[in-house]
DNA sequence: TGTGAAACTAACTGGGG
DNA sequence: CCCCAGTTAGTTTCACA
């Protein structure tokens, strides 16, 4: 992991279908050794895959809520429980365990606010052993960017 | 906007590598129309463009931090400010203005925490405006999944 | 709209500096 | 390690159903 292969990260961020010449151009380097530190970037596990940026709106998913969540209990065996109930979900894209004054947080992604109701009430609610949750609509996103890959390496 | 664009997205979300080919396979399709579809879709702005997925912990940052800001004023100018301020602070990943309690959620990632802190005291705490913060570190992680495609079409 | 084949372009492999 | 040239695989176009 030097600076190339961060320069490298950084194109394939900004666009993952770029050529390897496009890259090689990019970063200074022919496109063989390109291609070289990509697949070794993929078999370190730097590189987990490859998908697209997809426009929620144009999908018909306009809302995205940001729901804190906190548990009756902080067992292991909870935390496990909930995870799963959460994966059978779709809507819900990202959970995450935090510190602070409440437990989880999770991303939830639904065509309108009708839509959410319904999730709230046939799914959400039905999850034993949550002692509260607060729900928050993005109205507004004013940035969303890639990884800062600036730092110095590991 | 069909079922079958829906079926190659979804494909495309979970490897924006697979050729069109494997593709087709998994849809029921030859590889032309596949690929029509995609131009359509890229043309519409549902397909924004490709990234690849990091491993953030491999990059040496190791946390992501989800602060809560509340500001002074609640203007349009303000927000703008706010918004051009963040922008040029590449450890924030994301900004949204939410409803609810407090304004705004910035997704923070850092290298460690006294990275954090350091980002904290000579970058956010020098904007001017702002009422109030709380940062909570994400723990873990329990789910990060691709947008639910399976609703019907706008 | 979809299919299948032809033309083109990019990804991969190996020899040499 | 990197560059360059050859081989293989994927993408793009087009005539036809």
């Amino acid at each position: 992991m030097d600076a190339m292969d961060r320069k490298i990260l950084a194109r394939l961020q900004a666009d993952s279908r770029a050529s390897l010449q496009e890259i090689g151009a990019a970063v200074g380097l022919s496109a063989s050794p390109c291609w070289g530190r990509i697949k070794k970037l993929e078999e370190a596990g730097v590189i987990e895959g490859y998908t697209v940026r997809l426009n929620p709106q144009a999908l018909g998913l306009s809302d995205t809520v940001l729901v804190q969540v906190t548990l009756d209990s902080h067992s292991d065996n909870t935390l496990e429980k909930f995870g799963e109930v959460l994966a059978t979900i779709p809507e819900v894209v990202e959970a995450h365990l935090v510190s602070g004054d409440y437990d989880y947080l999770l991303r939830i992604v639904v065509k309108d606010t009708r839509d959410y109701e319904r999730l709230l009430r046939e799914k959400l609610y039905k999850i034993r052993g949550i002692r509260h949750s607060r729900s928050s609509f993005v109205l507004r996103t004013l940035k969303k960017a890639d990884l800062p890959l600036h730092g110095t390496p590991p």
